[in-house]
DNA sequence: GCCAACGTTGGC
DNA sequence: GCCAACGTTGGC
């Protein structure tokens, strides 16, 4: 299984909207992006994913799971884009801010630091088992 | 609110 | 196919 990371601005669609949403998850639409697409295209149903709030939280805030792969995104006519949906699976005990990231060399290398821009990024084992003890949370 | 970085678009 | 212009994103 692949590990990932979904960037959303809490003002257009915060991890609460995304709870709200409950098991029957949400289209990840929007991403007007290659790379993001690509690895939206990579995805596998039961990979993981961060839930990270970009703007003023900046932080990770809760994991998710993909529930449906790669089909057109329905916010547009535009075939060239596609997107998972995903669903909340549980919230972080303690959210992991950007800052403690940034802080952690074993994470230098991460998307979220070197291509703060890319909306879809990949997570590696390690950084994903990091992140998951810095948030108490389980993976 | 500002600014830097980056991706995309469109003209040539 | 290249490159300049532009728009958007995201951190500070």
């Amino acid at each position: 299984m692949q590990h990932w990371l979904f960037k959303s601005e809490p003002d257009t669609w915060s991890w609460q909207d995304q709870l709200a949403k409950g098991d029957s998850g949400e289209e990840w639409d929007g991403v007007r992006n290659y790379q993001a697409r690509n690895f939206m295209r990579a995805m596998k149903t039961g990979d993981l994913g961060f839930f990270y709030h970009s703007q003023s939280e900046k932080a990770v805030v809760g994991i998710v799971q993909v529930i449906a792969e790669a089909h057109p995104d329905s916010s547009t006519q535009d075939p060239r884009w596609d997107c998972v949906d995903i669903k909340a699976l549980r919230p972080f005990e303690t959210p992991v801010t950007l800052a403690q990231i940034k802080a952690d060399p074993r994470l230098a290398e991460m998307p979220l630091v070197k291509s703060p821009r890319l909306s879809v990024q990949p997570v590696s084992a390690q950084a994903w088992q990091i992140i998951c003890a810095l948030g108490n949370t389980m993976a």
